[in-house]
DNA sequence: CCTTTCTCAGTTCGGGGTCC
DNA sequence: GGACCCCGAACTGAGAAAGG
C-alpha cells in the first residue's frame, strides 16, 4: 500500500496542508497515521476519502456537514455528482480515487459517462490528460506504484482501442496517409494512440506501428504505405538517443512525407530541423493541425 | 430594514522539532 | 543549514441569526 505525505495530498487534492490539519483538529474528519517522529502520513484509502471530501466541498457541502456523513453516503453522493455534471475536476478526482483502489468498474464508468457527455476527444483532453498529469505528480514524489499507472493506462488504452475500432475503414475522400510510431525504448504510447484515434475519426488512413519500432522495420513499412505524414513522439528523458540523427533519418527516409514531431524531448531539444519537419508543441496543436487538413470535419 | 453578534471555515504567525 | 513539518493562538471574511 502506498503512503503519502501531507504535501502529496495537498498537490493532488488541492487542499492546503494547514487546512487539512485544521479539518483533522476541528472535525476529526481524517486521522492519518504518524511516524515515530509524529509526522503525518496517509494511505490509499485516506487519499481517496480526501479526494471525495474535496469534491463535495467544491460542490458547496460544508465541511462540518461532510464530517457527519458516513463514508458510504459520501460515496453515493460522489457517484451522483460524477454522473450528473461535467465539471472535469470531479471526473479527474474520481479517476484518481478509482485508480488508487484498483476499482475497475468505477474507473470504466467515470470514463464512459464522460465520453457520453462530452465525447471522446474532450474526455481525453479535459479529463484523461489532467488526470495523467496528477498521476505524474504522485509518480515524481514516489507515492504511487507502477501497478497503479499500468492499471489506469490499461483501461484508457482499452477505451481508445474500442473508439479506434469504430472508425476503421471510414475514410473520407480527402484522406491523407499517416504513419505513426514510437522510437525504440519510448514506452508512452497513449499520446500516439490518441493521435491515431483523432486522425481516423477525421477519415484519414493510419498505419499504426506502435512502440519499439527499430529503424529497419520502419523502412520496410514505408514502401507499402507511402505516407503523406510521419508522426512520432519522444517524451522519456532516460532514452539515450541521438535526436538530431533520428530527425535527419526521418527527413531523408521517405522524402515525400512531412514529418511531425511531438513530445517534450523534441520540443525543448536543440536540434536543426529540416524543412519537412514540423514540431507540435501541444496536443491542442495536433488537433488544430488534424482539423486543418480535414475538410468538413465536425466533432462527434 | 439595518446593525450587531455569532458561527463557520480558512489563513497567518511564531516558535519549536525533524529530515535530508 | 535549509526545507519541511507540527502545534496553538489569533486573525479575517463571509454568511446566517438575532434584535431593536
Amino acid at each position: 500500500m502506498a503512503t503519502f505525505s501531507i504535501k502529496d495530498i495537498e498537490a493532488v487534492s488541492g487542499i492546503r496542508s494547514h487546512t487539512l490539519r485544521i479539518w483533522e483538529q476541528r472535525y476529526g474528519i481524517i486521522s492519518p497515521k504518524r511516524t515515530d517522529s509524529n509526522i503525518r502520513y496517509y494511505d490509499d484509502d485516506d487519499l481517496k476519502y480526501i479526494l471525495n471530501i474535496s469534491i463535495l466541498n467544491k460542490h458547496g457541502y460544508k465541511i462540518s456537514e461532510i464530517s457527519r456523513m458516513s463514508k458510504e453516503h459520501i460515496g453515493e453522493l460522489i457517484l451522483k455528482l460524477s454522473g450528473h455534471n461535467n465539471i472535469y475536476d470531479t471526473q479527474v478526482k474520481g479517476l484518481m480515487g478509482a485508480m488508487l483502489s484498483f476499482d475497475e468498474f468505477a474507473f470504466h464508468s467515470i470514463l464512459t459517462t464522460s465520453v457520453i457527455q462530452i465525447g471522446m476527444e474532450q474526455t481525453i483532453m479535459r479529463v484523461v490528460f489532467p488526470f495523467l498529469n496528477e498521476v505524474g505528480v504522485l509518480w515524481q514524489v514516489g507515492s504511487i506504484h507502477p501497478s497503479h499507472e499500468h492499471f489506469a493506462s490499461g483501461i484508457i488504452k482499452q477505451k481508445l482501442y474500442v473508439a479506434i475500432d469504430g472508425n476503421i475503414g471510414r475514410h473520407s475522400e480527402y484522406k491523407k496517409r499517416f504513419l505513426l510510431f514510437l522510437p525504440e525504448n519510448e514506452q508512452h504510447s497513449l499520446g500516439l494512440l490518441f493521435a491515431n484515434y483523432l486522425l481516423r475519426a477525421r477519415g484519414h488512413e493510419v498505419l499504426y506501428l506502435g512502440q519499439e519500432v527499430p529503424m529497419r522495420d520502419f523502412k520496410d513499412a514505408l514502401g507499402g504505405h507511402k505516407p503523406d505524414y510521419i508522426f512520432t513522439i519522444l517524451t522519456a528523458s532516460h532514452i539515450n538517443i541521438d535526436k538530431q540523427e533520428l530527425v535527419n533519418n526521418l527527413a531523408s527516409v521517405w522524402s515525400d512525407a512531412k514529418i511531425l514531431l511531438s513530445g517534450i524531448q523534441f520540443v525543448k531539444a536543440d536540434i536543426d530541423f529540416p524543412e519537412s519537419v514540423r514540431v507540435i508543441k501541444k496536443m491542442e496543436d495536433f488537433i488544430q493541425f488534424a482539423n486543418s487538413i480535414s475538410h468538413n470535419y465536425s466533432q462527434n
